[in-house]
DNA sequence: ATATCCTCGACCGCTGGGTG
DNA sequence: CACCCAGCGGTCGAGGATAT
């Protein structure tokens, strides 16, 4: 009947956190609107820049002040004290009508809806290609920043959505995002540095992933130090060499890339002849367009770390409180190194309480989560596996064959189950699937 | 006994390369 | 084309450790 009754995060598209006191504090959301029914709506919270600013003169101490409008935003929906959410000027500005007025197919219809209804909607203007030619395009993209700028709004691009809700819908999905839609987003800004150091980081697989270290450059506000250079391949095609001059941008104002070397005194340098971690002899795989560097060696400590934190994880066995750092403090201490033995932990409760940053409450903790995780969807134990190619998605296709039932999959697997008989599985799967449930779980006899 | 510091973890953001 | 995998940084919260 017209109250706002519950507020949440986008999370990760499934699940998000409920924010619902904080909302109520936000700017300009209404909390009572003329309205009888559901009624769910999306948008994007925001500082204005102005407000940033303000809020940041208040701090004193240079280092303590925020880097960037968009974090600020993004950690004040999360306070647990909404009135420190209250002070941060957090303004909503919908986008998008998810559930309500179903009569209406138009996003647009929509949004100026509940605009009437009293919710601030983002800017837009409607385009048709078909009558419309693409200067028109341009001239309105470079309107929208225009009003960004005048209204102290921070954006990093546009986005363009279809118009009928009907079609949209009717294109899908993809693991992560709708197909109604994309975001334009302006090109980044660039700066260049040095190479100091290259780093080799061993994942889960085995790979050995090269990362360049350089002096620290400012790009969107934030301190960039570090970008992965993915392969040897990429590193050669770049002409990378420690102490090489580089151009780095943030993909998206996120993710740190280097895009160019661009000279400087550069020095050759090895590839890694032995696993950073293990010290095991590694070996290169591929060709000249992709060759990567592995550590073969099963009983590598970074590989059990990577595997177990992946296993701990949030898409899958999803225990909190066992974090990267304590796994790695774990297997250094000869405690875990295996998933099994995750679930013998209480045996080492005198050992672990005395861990730095470890105490009785938090072991308690711990151990709560760990039994809790014993009750995980199936789809979330086969990502937990961490079997090559199968996360998340796949291992839900796998449960709803499976009904979400352990036996029923148990049975399938030992009988020769033909995974390609799925949508999106193939031979390498399936392949990968009972090697996997042959050579390591059933082998072992290490899991329940 | 209380206040502050320190460290870690959870969330927030999402891309590029490889693969089938 | 979609998915898997691995990479980076800023924010706050929480708990233990340490200082007062």
């Amino acid at each position: 009947n017209g109250e706002l009754v519950s507020a949440s995060t986008r999370g990760n598209g499934e699940e998000g956190s409920l924010i619902t006191d904080n909302a109520k504090t936000f700017m300009n959301i209404p909390l009572k609107i003329p309205y009888k029914g559901h009624l769910k709506i999306t948008g994007e919270g925001i500082i204005h820049r102005d407000d940033f600013e303000e809020i940041n003169k208040k701090i004193p101490n240079e280092e303590d002040r925020y880097k960037t409008p968009r974090n600020l935003a993004g950690g004040s929906v999360q306070q647990l004290n909404s009135e420190i959410c209250s002070k941060r000027k957090v303004y909503f500005y919908a986008f998008n009508v998810i559930e309500g007025f179903d009569d209406i197919n138009s996003l647009s219809e929509r949004l100026y809806t509940a605009k009437r209804l009293g919710f601030d909607i983002c800017t837009f203007f409607e385009y048709n290609a078909l009558k419309h030619d693409f200067d028109t395009f341009n001239i309105l993209v470079n309107e929208l920043v225009n009003i960004a700028d005048e209204t102290m709004t921070p954006i990093d691009g546009v986005v363009i959505m279809y118009d009928d809700i009907a079609y949209g819908k009717s294109l899908g999905k993809t693991g992560h995002h709708y197909r109604n839609g994309l975001a334009l987003k302006f090109k980044e800004e660039e700066e260049e540095t040095v190479i100091t150091n290259i780093e080799w980081q061993v994942g889960r697989t085995g790979k050995i992933t090269p990362v360049a270290v350089f002096n620290p450059v400012i790009l969107d506000n934030t301190t960039v130090s570090k970008a992965s250079l993915h392969n040897i391949s990429t590193m050669q095609k770049l002409n990378i060499k420690l102490y090489s001059k580089v151009t780095v941008v943030k993909s998206n104002e996120i993710i740190p890339q280097i895009i160019k070397c661009v000279g400087g005194t550069s020095y050759d340098f090895e590839y890694p002849k032995v696993c950073p971690v293990c010290g095991g002899k590694t070996t290169f795989v591929g060709d000249d367009e992709t060759m990567n560097v592995y550590c073969k060696n099963s009983d590598c400590p970074a590989q059990s770390i990577r595997g177990l934190s992946y296993f701990a994880s949030k898409d899958g066995m999803n225990i909190d409180g066992l974090s990267d750092k304590k796994i790695e403090k774990l297997v250094d201490a000869g405690i875990i190194s295996n998933a099994l033995d995750i679930y013998k932990l209480d045996q080492h409760r005198d050992e672990i309480v005395e861990f730095d940053g470890m105490g009785e409450k938090s072991f308690d903790k711990l151990l709560l989560s760990i039994e809790k995780s014993k009750n995980v969807k199936l789809e979330n134990f086969l990502a937990a596996l961490g079997i090559p190619n199968v996360a998340l998605s796949k291992a839900k296709i796998i449960s709803r064959e499976f009904d979400g039932d352990w036996n029923k999959f148990e049975t399938a697997v030992t009988n020769g189950f033909d995974f390609t008989q799925l949508d999106t599985f193939g031979v390498e799967i399936n392949k990968s699937i009972h090697k996997y449930f042959r050579e390591v779980f059933f082998a072992n006899d290490i899991y329940r």
